[in-house]
DNA sequence: ACCTGAACACCGTTCAAGT
DNA sequence: ACCTGAACACCGTTCAAGT
């Protein structure tokens, strides 16, 4: 066929499959991508530059559903608290293909933008200069770290109750209606802020 | 040769020259491991079942050098303090790895007695059976994203004054003795302690 | 028990050839 | 410009054959 008077493939199209397949399988590769496009592999190489590419492209789309007006409208903690979730609810979507995507959260210039006014949030709030960079490394670390986690699904639950009876008490007795994952990033992150609130106020 | 009169392989020197390799290229195939061993990639079939379990291994050996004392001699903030820290040393020691090994923290049945000294530790210190789990987790996260973010060493630092203006002054301004990294670490960890602190104190 | 060497079924990527 | 199909240099893993 060679040229097809209509294009069979586009950037779009090839991200949004590589998720899906990445979603359920936890990875993928050209291979499987090209068959899933109904297209022979070297054909992708006409729209992206190799398989590196398509991870890139993958976790710009991610976070291009970020939600990134908290800064705007919040005080730093409120907000802090509400750019945590949106960041954690968009790889939650994805959760099968954090382990591929997870080296770094997102950095391109829009994701640059948002910790631009990160930055000028913590400043405003009171905080040193030297002391906001630290912050939101140690915000992004936390939430890339529980996002690894949502994919991981908890192998700490393999607790015996004769080996391990403290651990086991724990499992057994935790909260019934949020999975453990979505608490541990609630009272994590809360603890984070209220230290900060507190680091704030002892000056 | 076929079978020489003294092993060439045993399970250490694959595991060794296998961190030896990721620590230096972030990833190791099994052909690189081989002919750096000296001998056919079949050969190591001998000794291990494949490729996954030589990353098992590898996280099981730099687990093995973190510190498990410290819930036994100090109180338990103390104790999360240096136990998170010891942790990050461990995965400090071969950042150039930790992509391979980040997907879980070791949860081998010595971690999971750390994580069980743990969970005694806390709830003896006044938090409820529903609270140790969430705070294990969380700490968890916390300290995985920070070894995640040793490795990738910082693409926050591309911020463009004009574009990032507090970004670029977080940046310029931070402190000169210790890494960003290390910084964020420890900022993180108290703001989390204290956080936790606190929650136990209001009640 | 332990290493070899050939074999198998995969990879990602390149490139000349077609329309 | 865009897809094909052959080609290249890799993978991880298996297995019969040797000692």
């Amino acid at each position: 066929m060679a040229r097809p008077r209509t294009a069979l493939l586009d950037v779009d199209r090839i991200v949004d499959q590589a998720l899906r397949i990445s979603d359920t399988t936890g990875d993928f590769t050209i291979t499987q991508l090209a068959s899933r496009l109904g297209v022979h592999p070297s054909s992708l190489y006409h729209h992206i530059a190799g398989r590196d590419e398509v991870i890139d492209l993958m976790r710009a789309r991610i976070g291009r559903t970020i939600d990134n007006s908290a800064f705007e409208s919040a005080p730093w903690d409120e907000a802090m608290r509400r750019l945590g979730w949106s960041y954690r609810a968009a790889f939650a979507r994805h959760a099968g293909s954090i382990r591929l995507l997870a080296t770094t959260l997102v950095r391109d210039k829009e994701s640059l933008s948002e910790y631009d006014r990160m930055a000028h949030g913590l400043h405003a709030a009171g905080f040193g200069w030297p002391e906001v960079l630290p912050i939101i490394i140690a915000f992004d670390n936390f939430v890339l770290g529980s996002a690894l986690d949502t994919a991981s699904g908890g192998n700490l639950y393999t607790a015996d109750p004769q080996l391990h009876p403290a651990l086991s008490a724990a499992v057994n007795d935790s909260e019934g209606g949020r999975s453990p994952s979505e608490l541990a990033f609630e009272v994590g992150l809360s603890a984070f802020l209220t230290g900060l609130r507190h680091k704030l106020a002892d000056r």
